[in-house]
DNA sequence: GTTCTAGAAC
DNA sequence: GTTCTAGAAC
């Protein structure tokens, strides 16, 4: 019987699935690349997003216009681009001097389309909910953007993750990122988070 | 990627 | 009894 199920008007008439009918949720970010509201700036190579669950106060994605899917893709000849998406990110966190951010990929992303994480450190908000979101960020799952670079100049693409490497990665302990403190649970590492937090611009 | 929720963990 | 997480989503 009563199928429906919700309650704040998300879901109650559409008989379709949760995401919308002209496309699947991993192609989110091509929707957000032309969402005046969500783009903060582009040139001709690449436009700069703001993540729609951001996990920081300050993350941005740097996306290319040219349309590689994941990192799977890349080949030496990207590496002009990819330079210039690091330029990108740099300049953008030089921006917010008093603060630190992690440049990089997933090295297994779930949206489509490459895109360079712009993250400030402080992973201070309600999105990051997960123990798969914090070891995203904070393993090496999380694959420096100079590295990326050094990786492909060295070998000429990027080595994939396997699904052991992968799940044991995202299965690590909640380590604190700034000290070594160990969470037994997500609301504790977001409590210990909090005390790490400084005055900011 | 997120939402929702059953049942594990406490 | 409440909190928290892991897995399905047709």
């Amino acid at each position: 019987m009563g199928t429906k199920r919700s309650h704040d008007g998300s879901n109650v008439s559409d008989p379709e699935t949760p995401e919308k009918k002209s496309g699947h949720w991993a192609f989110g970010l091509l929707t957000s690349m032309k969402d005046p509201k969500s783009l903060v700036e582009e040139d001709t190579k690449i436009v700069v997003i703001k993540d729609k669950y951001p996990k920081a106060e300050l993350h941005y994605l740097i996306l290319p216009k040219d349309d590689i899917s994941s990192l799977k893709q890349l080949r030496k000849c990207h590496l002009e681009l990819l330079k210039h998406m690091d330029q990108v990110a740099e300049r953008i966190a030089s921006k917010h001097p008093k603060r630190k951010f992690r440049l990089g990929y997933h090295a297994v992303a779930s949206m489509s389309r490459l895109h360079l994480h712009v993250i400030s450190d402080d992973f201070n908000s309600s999105c990051l909910k997960t123990k798969k979101h914090w070891n995203s960020f904070t393993t090496e799952f999380f694959i420096q953007s100079k590295k990326v670079i050094a990786d492909l100049q060295e070998f000429g693409k990027i080595s994939p993750l396997s699904k052991d490497e992968s799940k044991k990665l995202m299965d690590s302990p909640l380590c604190c990122h700034k000290c070594s403190f160990l969470a037994t649970n997500m609301p504790k590492l977001k409590t210990h988070l909090l005390t790490h937090l400084k005055e900011v611009d």
